[in-house]
DNA sequence: GAGGCTAATGTCAGCAACTGACAGTTGACA
DNA sequence: TGTCAACTGTCAGTTGCTGACATTAGCCTC
């Protein structure tokens, strides 16, 4: 149940069948929550478009919120993947700036194996406009945050207790990243290409708006 | 209902009842969530310790969340008011540093006329104990986030839309101040002057964090 | 200081998100 | 084929939250 979506196909019929449950409703969801509004929708009505009790829809997510996150997971879940592959002599800022690039590259069709892309874009925008939605996706960004700031730590050998460079580098990686989906959000290009160059060039950004005094482009 | 906890003292007897009444609420409530805890707690319980119905609880607090970040809400208020008193030529990220170190200084007696102080920083660590309140929590700080970042955008004479700056530069800023406040709040020092110190370390590293191959200490 | 105005509060009914308990159903596997 | 365990449905109950309407209690005018 805590796991988003296995890579390896599910073997027997009964395993075939939650599959199939889990993802009639993640998309029933999805679609009816980007048509008609997340608050509007009631749990009710997903069970009734998948033809499943309320109370099942319960024992596949602990909340109304967690199947709004359900394909987030999958895509977090790659980027890590990617983390660990960048190389160990890398600065830390060009390894995570290395992984999210990467893993917008192939990240479409990963997702494409649960829902159509665009519901998932859809999905994106929701988040980003309903207040619930906003909170919970922060809070699972800053657990997130916490997983790749232990593992920069063991990339350069250190203890994220002892020494807050991790934690302070990954703390404002994020909120870069989160300030580029969000603009993403409010802009009209919904490509994946989109948000991967708007992130791009974010991340340049941060660096110059850090250490420089803007007026006179000099170093403080 | 909006405004935090106005400075001058309310007039009429009607206003002043108000008054008492709301700030009864947040002083119970915050005593039963630091108690028991959050979720633990019930509205109807909180209610009958004021001696109100539930009702009238939901006319002073919008929901139960909100009643827990009341005197928050005064706290950041206070935050933007420094932002505000910083010299115009001062740097961006050095006006943002002075304006919390400063407002650190003298938060305390402001918080005193409402709650205890030590009350208070109970609450600060049920939040950051208590998932959705941590989800609420990072809610309200990226809203503050957009206000800050507007409020450096006209001091630099720049527009927050055109110009990414100002967003990437509040964001990695905030993202090192909740780092600051996590560790605070999982540590053994309750004091003020404590989580003022850990602020002022942790913005010294950002930018070293950020620029510097850790290992060499090379500039990349 | 009596009476009308209105803000503040109480009461009640109801919806929706969840949860526990128990019973029925259906794959898995000997 | 029969037994076991996993999955699901049903039902009853709690809690957060809202709208409608009646009631109380400051305020203000005459």
């Amino acid at each position: 149940m805590a796991d988003p979506t296995p890579q390896t196909p599910p073997t027997g019929l009964r395993e075939r069948k939650k599959q199939r449950t889990r993802d009639a409703l993640i998309r029933a969801a999805l679609e009816l929550f980007t048509e008609r509004g997340y608050e509007a929708t009631t749990i009710d009505e997903i069970a009734e478009a998948v033809d499943v009790s309320q109370r099942t829809f319960f024992r596949y997510f602990a909340n109304k919120q967690d199947v709004v996150f359900a394909v987030q997971d999958m895509v977090e879940a790659r980027f890590i993947e990617e983390l660990h592959a960048r190389p160990a002599d890398e600065p830390p800022l060009s390894a995570l700036r290395g992984a999210v690039l990467t893993a917008w590259d192939d990240i479409g069709d990963a997702i494409a194996s649960v829902i159509p892309v665009d519901l998932h874009m859809r999905a994106f925008r929701m988040i980003e406009s309903t207040p619930a939605l906003i909170a919970a996706h922060l809070r699972r960004s800053t657990e997130l945050e916490e997983q790749i700031a232990q593992l920069i730590a063991r990339r350069e050998g250190l203890d994220v207790d002892a020494d807050p460079r991790p934690r302070v580098l990954v703390a404002a990686f994020s909120g870069v990243m989160r300030v580029a989906g969000k603009v993403w959000g409010e802009g009209h290009d919904c490509s994946v290409a989109g948000i991967r160059e708007l992130t791009r060039s974010y991340l340049d950004h941060m660096g110059p708006a850090i250490e420089t005094d803007w007026r006179t482009g000099r170093s403080r």
